[in-house]
DNA sequence: CGTCAGCAACTTGTATACAACCAGCGTACG
DNA sequence: CGTACGCTGGTTGTATACAAGTTGCTGACG
């Protein structure tokens, strides 16, 4: 393939594998092989994967390659905490005006999400997952909260997915249904308390059901 | 000079340049320049002013240079308000044990910092202020939490030095004195919520100071 | 005198050759 | 048989040549 993309393109492309387990946690990703892949040299490429590296999201190894991050629950655990902080300081903060269209591709990924509850396509719902974190970061208004928030939900982004086969699928669409539902009529009444209120009832409810499906929070680290 | 140093001796020898203002905000610095300097080919120094870039601290222009970021109160204002809402989240949250040992080193930083009241060497407290940072820093107990403290710190950190002369010395050197002494006291005692409020009343009256004295929150921008 | 084109001397961005390094496998030797 | 050595094919790290871009000076021309 020759692309030849900017740095952005390429390292949103290679986020979104990691988040979506395109990617696996602990899997090797080589240099020579995604430079080849985007149709550029290796130096761009190292450009964005030290860029990963600074987000926690994989760990370049000399001799060896370029490690995905496995998901080490005990310092997951942690991430959780700061974020379940930051969701009442976002609350608490001046927010950005959310635009009528926005809201509306809002309400429509709610839809696509409620049919996904017969087809069953773990990945198309991790997809969703992505865009709704996108629509939610784009309300907060103090631009390196906004910039934190977002390196953060990447850093736990891969926690649902991971979990979802062992979870009741359908259950875990409609629940998340309801939280996009939620978040966009607080968007659009300008309550960001409320919004707040909204995500961290629901970030500890998602913990806690993966808690008690697989006792995920208990051990660290995953195998390949 | 051929020193041969590692990223991260490079990465925070930069920083702190930037930090005490030998690199004044604006001013223009040469890959070439740092690659000879540091005994390296600019590959690596590439590396670390990508991160610096990152971190808010430089941002790199083709065909112009590296240029040190000017100091946008505009944009610091954002970065107050945030660091004032997570010096409360750290207050709330776990501590990580400090050693004896750092805390007499703390209270040693407290007598020199007194004995600057007659000198007045502004940058030699500005370095005061730095490990003043780092060892209340190493008390976070939260591992990400740690990292944004740090770096949040490090954009705001040439604020108070490039105000100096314009305020009252020994006042200063006085007031910092004092914040020192009442942090090592909170320390000691592991009293976190203690620190969290000694340290969001110094950072507020701080900004107080200096914008009685120069006006500075009102404005945007620095010229070199 | 003013203006504008073009050159010259920088800058950063990219590609590439090579050095340093790691892991695994095969083989020779104890 | 077991162990240890070294080779081999891969990886990332570094240095360097070149491409692409910006800025400012310089000189010719209106």
């Amino acid at each position: 393939m020759t692309d030849n993309r900017s740095f952005k393109d390429i390292y949103e492309a290679l986020r979104e594998r990691i988040a979506l387990l395109d990617y696996p946690p602990g899997s090797l990703l080589s240099e020579n092989r995604l430079a080849t892949e985007f149709g550029i040299s290796r130096t761009p490429i190292r450009k964005v994967l030290q860029r990963l590296e600074f987000d926690g999201l994989v760990s370049v190894e000399r001799g060896v390659g370029t490690i995905v991050a496995p998901i080490d629950m005990l310092y997951l655990k942690q991430v959780y905490e700061l974020r379940l902080k930051l969701i009442d300081v976002i609350g608490e903060m001046d927010a950005n005006w959310v635009s009528a269209e926005e809201i509306r591709k809002l309400r429509q990924l709610h839809d696509e999400v409620v049919a996904m509850a017969d087809l069953g396509e773990p990945r198309e719902l991790a997809r969703a997952y992505l865009r709704f974190n996108e629509a939610v970061t784009r309300a907060i208004g103090n631009q390196p909260l906004k910039d934190i928030a977002d390196r953060l939900f990447y850093l736990t982004a891969r926690v649902w997915p991971q979990a979802l086969p062992a979870l009741d699928w359908r259950r875990e669409v409609t629940i998340f249904a309801e939280e996009i539902s939620a978040c966009a009529t607080a968007l659009e009444e300008g309550d960001l308390p409320g919004l707040a209120a909204t995500r961290r009832r629901h970030m500890i409810d998602c913990i806690h059901r993966i808690n008690d499906y697989l006792g995920a929070f208990e051990v660290a680290g995953e195998p390949v």
